[in-house]
Parts: structure tokens; C-alpha cells; sequence
DNA sequence: ATTAATATATGATATTTATCATCTTTTTAA
DNA sequence: TTAAAAAGATGATAAATATCATATATTAAT
């Protein structure tokens, strides 16, 4: 088991705020886990009692309606945390998380991220930020479902996956979403979703081997993304 | 103008945190002002700076989409605080503010709250609540958005207003909103939210005179916005 | 390696919702 | 107070999207 320390990953989130000392204890509690593709991290309703902090892999984070459907509002990678809102709350989590491949993963029970809370200034001002932004994109996400197509959204969902996730040595972006997924991050129908891609793919704009996607295009996919047709 | 250590409105926000000597500074450099309905609060991409405390009256939140339609992700009433997360990002404001109808607020200067979040822990800590809070509610916002039809929604949203905002004396919701502003917070063409409005006046689940709405049977409501037909 | 199960693809159709047109009612302003 | 403007209502139609059916491809299990 690694030591938080020497860490790399916490650069990208808040805990790089924590001091050497705040990091060696935390190290001492912390458990590390490897979560294998499919497994489920925790489901809505759950009490998730820390915190996770993200050292490889993807996980989709999704809700249900009250009609069964799921929908994706989220995908957590590395380098991110994931919990917070849950603890800082007190409640369960009102969300559920599964692996989309496999990760690698640290979880840091609860008592230990709200003593450095309260006691961290620095820390806690950066919870407050990045909560901040989440509740930012949380509204942006909002008006784009209320307010675009489909189809713009099916591309703004592409250049966002080009934006933030690395490719795979053919050029593909790493991570392999199913058709299934991709309608529940958009909010459609598998069908519809399905129906779309061959379409940006018949227009060049992306390529399709299976579950990997090639960005062909993404000044155009930016531009669908936006126009009003 | 009032002095913030006797203003029982902060009782419903974080503000009631603040010690003594905390609130007496605020009411000095506070400023109170009259809003009339209609007016601008602030603007999409506008510095707010500050933090604009409730005292009376409701606004709408609301951010444009790329192709200039309107969402309301937000009704904010007597009670609430506006522009925490603008403040804690440091950002410009990513969404509107309109007054729905007459308004009285107080304006919380940018420094004196940031100061107040680095030295009250127990401040601090119930703005990272709220936030938390705020977040659920767009994900939970999200996922209706995205899987429930028009007229789950808007029985979703007569509920919540039902819950939410207190009756006049003739017993009709104590908040006039446009069949426009409907449309817009249950994101629909206008057309849709008063076809439904009429839908629901003949099934008897609501009643309607002018802008006023009157919930006459709120189980059917709860059922409408829940149910998967 | 073969079969079963699951995921993907695509056509046909149904449903939902948006848009356009027009009329009535209400509100605003001169 | 009356005319003009805005908001609300409703029908007709168009467009977007979901659903159902079925075929093919891919993956998993024996």
C-alpha cells in the first residue's frame, strides 16, 4: 500500500491541500481497493462513509427516476473525489456509482475527512470550491437537457469525451461506453443514441470499431453542439 | 435599515452561524435595497460581488441556452441567500437573476463574507451544507428533466410549489408566475405548459383564475408527477 | 468451438412535444 | 377610457423522439 504522501493522484483534487502531517495519518486509515469493471462502488440509499479518491479507471455516477430509468449525470476519472457531497450532507448518497473498467481505487473513512475539514482551512475552502464548480456544471447540464436537441447533445457529449479523456494507441478515446450508456448520459433512448452516432459517423464526422469512437471532426461536433439549426 | 443581529430572516440561512460581533460588522457595511418585479438582480456573466440575503419576496434563476432560449433552474424565496457559489468560485455569474415579483434585500459585500468563511468554522461548514444541498437538488432536477415527460413535470412542479410557498387569503399558490415562466421551469414551449394547465383545470386537480393557481387535489399531483403511464 | 446471451443496428410506427396560426382575454400606456 | 400591446388559449400540423419488431454482430458461457 502506497503512501498518500507520495501520492501523485491528489494533485488534481483538494486533498493536495492537506498538510504532511494531515497526509501521514490519513495514509494510516485509508484502504486501498481494486474494483473490477461492472462492480457497483455504492448504490443510491447507501451511507458511503468517506470519501474515494480516484488513482486509475473511470465510473459512471447515475440516478434512477421513479419510472426505473437511469440516468448518467456523471463520469468520475482519475485523479478525482468522489463522496464528498454524501458526507458533507450526512445523508446517504442520492447517486450510485459503477466501474466502467477496472479501477483503482482509495477510500478515506469519513471521521478523517472532516477533522481535516474543520480543522484545514485551505482544505475546506478548496471542498467549497470544487463543489462549487460540480453545482456550475450540475446547472449547465440542466439547461442543455431542457434546452438542446438530441443531436447536440449527443455531440456536445463526444467533445467533452475528446476534451477530457485520453486516446488509446489507435487514436480512440479511452474509454468504452456502451450504447446503452451513452442514451442515458444524453437522456434518450438507446435506439435514438445508436441512430445518431451512425449518422455523425456516415457524415465523417467521427468513426466508429465497435464501442471505440474516433473523433474525426471535432470543429464541426462543437458546431453541431451549439447551432440551432 | 435593520440591523442584522435582529433580522429574523438570516434564521433560515447560514447567516444564523455568524457570532454577535460577526453581525454587527456585517450591518455596517450591508446595504438594503427595493427591487422591483421585473427588474435584473444580475445578469448572466456578471460580477456579482457579494451575497444578496432574501428578506421578502421571489426571483427566478435562470441561464440561456446556446440557441437563446431560457431554463429556470431555480425559484429563490424570503429566506434564501444568492450568489454563494459565484463568490466562493470567484467567477463571474453563470446565471440571472429577475425579481418575480416586489423585492427586499440586503447586500452582503464579497469581503466580508470571505472573511467570515476563512474565520467561522461553523459558517463555513454550513455554506459547504448548502451546497451540498443545492447539488442533490440538480441532480435530482437532471434526472426528472431528462426522464420524465411534460406532465410529470409540471405536477412535479405544482407539488413543489404547493410545499413550498405559502397560500393568499383566497387560498391560490402566493406566487403569480407567466404561463411562459412555467414553460421554462418545467422546460417546455408555452403552448405545452398551458395546454396541460387546461388538462389539469378539467380533471379537477387544479383550478385557475388569471395567474393564480389553486392545488385541488394534491395526491393526484404527487401520483401524476410519480407515476409511469 | 458451439450455443446462448447480450449488444448493436435499422426499419416501421406511435407518441410526445414544438411550432405556427388565430382568436380571446388581460394588461399597459397614452 | 380607449387603443395598443402582451399574455393566454386552442386547433392544426410538423418535427423530434420513443417504442416495437426484427436482423445481425459481438461477447460470454459451456
Amino acid at each position: 500500500m502506497r503512501k498518500c504522501e507520495q501520492c501523485i493522484v491528489k494533485q488534481f483534487n483538494s486533498l493536495k491541500e492537506l498538510t504532511k502531517e494531515e497526509l501521514v495519518r490519513m495514509s494510516n486509515c485509508k484502504t486501498s481497493k481494486i474494483v473490477k469493471k461492472g462492480e457497483v462502488l455504492f448504490n443510491e440509499g447507501e451511507y458511503v462513509n468517506g470519501v474515494f479518491c480516484i488513482k486509475e479507471g473511470v465510473c459512471k455516477i447515475s440516478k434512477r427516476s421513479d419510472n426505473g430509468k437511469e440516468q448518467i449525470i456523471h463520469l468520475i476519472k482519475r485523479g478525482d473525489l468522489l463522496g464528498e457531497r454524501s458526507l458533507i450532507s450526512g445523508e446517504t448518497s442520492n447517486l450510485k456509482a459503477t466501474a466502467l473498467n477496472d479501477m483503482e481505487i482509495c477510500f478515506i473513512p469519513k471521521q478523517e475527512i472532516i477533522s481535516d475539514l474543520k480543522e484545514n482551512q485551505n482544505f475546506s475552502m478548496s471542498v467549497l470550491k470544487k463543489m462549487a464548480d460540480s453545482l456550475k456544471n450540475a446547472d449547465n447540464l440542466i439547461v442543455d437537457i431542457a434546452l438542446k436537441t438530441v443531436k447536440q447533445r449527443l455531440a456536445h457529449l463526444l467533445v467533452y469525451l475528446d476534451n477530457n479523456f485520453k486516446k488509446n494507441k489507435e487514436g480512440a478515446i479511452d474509454i468504452l461506453l456502451s450504447r446503452e450508456d451513452i442514451g442515458s448520459i444524453i437522456g434518450t433512448a438507446t435506439e435514438s443514441a445508436i441512430r445518431l452516432l451512425s449518422e455523425f459517423k456516415k457524415k465523417k464526422i467521427i468513426n466508429l470499431k465497435g464501442k471505440q469512437i474516433f473523433i474525426l471532426n471535432s470543429i464541426e461536433l462543437e458546431k453541431v453542439s451549439k447551432d440551432y439549426e
